[in-house]
DNA sequence: CACAATTAAATTGTGCACAACTAAGAGGTA
DNA sequence: TACCTCTTAGTTGTGCACAATTTAATTGTG
């Protein structure tokens, strides 16, 4: 607990707490602060079912939207193969997760739950209302913010794929 | 470009898009994608410095207060010698700092920037302002969401530092 | 049909985050 | 002084993110 220098520069000495050139650091290290702090919740909330955060990810696509190549969990998650196939491979040998090609189109592998990956939707059950309590924000307040960093998250993309060399 | 699959679940079918208990989810997700987006943008700025991400935010705190103990460096950054030593290490490498035990308490270990990391300041001048562009918002927005963010967390924190088991 | 281009996964390699543990120095107290 | 405790870095091991490359299958075109 207690005190630590503030979370990046920007506050002592020779520059201005709001100088508009900390701005960028502020908020992508706010962001990124914020995010990793999600990551802490989640691990908690998260630790009797032995899965990360990043599976959990996934199992809830797949909860939703029923067994899918791993390419479509891709888009939904917006992870490359690169990502997900360790990952899906660790979901599968904890027995979550099957994969297997496809037989119309064998560059594809088609994910789908096990059993036992389709009951820990049970046990997950409450993590959703765990997790908003911590965030410490009403309904509103939430939907806000998530609207503002999409918002900003656009943004963000449309400049890396504008002027993308 | 077009059309992703939705950021995650929750707007098809079954669940209604604002249904509350997605509402974590769409947050969390938001900010752990507005992270990345920000890493990309940051990466494509530091391209041509060499520096990632996070060896560009460790710079900037020994820009701002000059060298420091790792420790300190950790606390700033929120990152453990777990994160950091590796990074301390191949940004020495990259002759970039020098690490050197103190005399007085030769458990620390001051981190301080060569000339060539003292250089640096130089090159990466422009960075802010063109990530604050990219960024898609004024000044005043980006202080609010910088705001918002940092309540966020700080629940966040405090909910894990409660009820720690 | 043959062949080039595209696509889906997987693999390789680098770097970061974090938990758990180790090593060694500092500081207090009997 | 000897001992116990706390602190600081570092190390180890796991998992995620992502770029670049590879492999194999599919698609498109001449």
């Amino acid at each position: 607990m207690s005190s630590q220098p503030d979370p990046l520069p920007a506050q002592s000495g020779a520059v201005t707490a709001d100088d508009p050139l900390r701005l960028d650091l502020q908020l992508c290290f706010a962001l990124h602060a914020a995010s990793r702090a999600f990551g802490g919740i989640y691990r908690r909330v998260l630790r009797d079912t032995e899965l990360t955060y990043p599976q959990y990810l996934a199992l809830l696509v797949l909860w939703e939207h029923g067994e899918m190549p791993v390419k479509q969990l891709g888009e939904f998650l917006r992870l490359d193969s690169g990502t997900l196939s360790p990952l899906l491979k660790r979901m599968q040998s904890a027995g979550l997760v099957t994969r297997e090609r496809s037989t119309h189109d064998e560059r594809s592998v088609t994910v789908r739950l096990t059993a036992e990956g389709e009951a820990l939707k049970e046990q997950a059950r409450e993590v959703p209302l765990k997790v908003i309590r911590s965030t410490g924000l009403d309904h509103k307040e939430l939907a806000d913010l998530r609207s503002q960093v999409q918002r900003l998250t656009a943004a963000l993309d449309a400049a890396l794929a504008d002027e993308e060399d």
